[in-house]
DNA sequence: ACCTGAACACCGTTCAAGT
DNA sequence: ACCTGAACACCGTTCAAGT
């Protein structure tokens, strides 16, 4: 075969394809890409510029999949965690993408209309100059770090029955590995709302 | 060749060459590591199980060139940011290991004596129950995001000229990359401080 | 116990050749 | 324009063979 009259290949079946891929063992490569969509190794570089590509509208795709909508919400703080939310509800149904997003610039211009957002809703709130940047940075640690805890929900921590009391303690309180990660996620929403909004008092006093 | 009289490797060496590696490049590979250290690929298996093996080697070297002091620390905010403070200078050293930890479960055990002691610091804070945990998770998050932050310090956010103003203009505002990650480190904790101490309040009454 | 070299099963990317 | 197959330069890991 050579060319074919219809396209064999589509971006959106490639990236459909990887993120099967992902999800199902937590990584990818372009030989199996192309074997899932029953097509050579090769062909995959006349549709994509290579792995980078695909990983970068992996993230794209994902995002949008998990919209929010700003004006259902009432004021920065309803805004701030509606936006926060879609970020964690993106990677909560893929979390086995969120390690390898980690090495990758965002350049995907959903990801972009999403960090503008949050600029906006945080100058919104009352932040002014560098203080603007550096809260972005600080929801963005947040997110994407709880992003990561969702892809190993029962491993983060795998201390040894001896030594580590307190934490093997704590981890004996805590509920199931899946509702711990939800747990977790509404208390650090809370003490992250709880934390700028105090220091917006702080500031604008 | 075949045995020396005295091993041509130690775990130390292979360590210490691997972070080369990766302060150098981003990565380290097999072949790269073993011509570093003038050995061949194979021997390296006869001190190291394997590639992963190395990766957790070099996060406990990274921690625990990184002490914390608990004793000289007065309260529970002052041990927490030490605990922190340590944490991030630790990748702060070394920005491009962050990126390659996120695969790995923490078996170290300098690692997760950290985590134990924070453990121990949040219950002198206060925190009960399945908050423990919680605010484990959430200062963990953080804490990992900010690693990784340094990892691509000026090209986390790459938004083109046009468009995205908002984000732009917040970029602009702020200092250096390099500075950047500093101040936002610094903004970071206090909110997450801010935040721990009102929810602290909250329950306790 | 510790090293070597060869071998194996993988990668991502390029490129000439086909229609 | 879009596909194929071969080729290239890489990986991590195993294993028989040496001392």
């Amino acid at each position: 075969m050579a060319r074919p009259r219809v396209p064999l290949i589509s971006v959106d079946a490639l990236v459909t394809a990887a993120l099967e891929l992902v999800d199902e063992s937590g990584d990818f490569s372009l030989p199996k890409l192309a074997k899932r969509i029953g097509v050579s190794q090769s062909s995959i570089y006349n549709h994509v510029s290579g792995r980078e590509e695909i990983l970068e509208l992996m993230r794209g795709r994902i995002i949008s999949e998990s919209p929010y909508d700003l004006d259902a919400a009432d004021g920065w703080e309803a805004a701030l965690g509606s936006i926060v939310r879609s970020y964690r509800d993106a990677f909560a149904r893929h979390p086995r993408l969120a390690p390898l997003m980690v090495l990758q610039t965002v350049q995907d211009s959903q990801v972009l209309a999403l960090y503008e957002d949050l600029a906006k809703v945080l100058e919104q709130a009352g932040f002014r100059g560098k203080d603007v940047v550096s809260a972005i940075s600080t929801v963005d640690s947040f997110a994407l770090g709880f992003a990561l805890d969702l892809a190993a929900p029962d491993v983060v921590w795998a201390p040894p029955a001896d030594g580590y009391p307190a934490l093997t303690g704590a981890l004996a309180q805590g509920a199931s590995p899946e509702d711990r990660g939800g747990a977790a996620f509404d208390f650090g929403l809370e003490i992250l709302m709880a934390g700028l909004r105090s220091r917006l008092q702080a500031t604008v006093r």
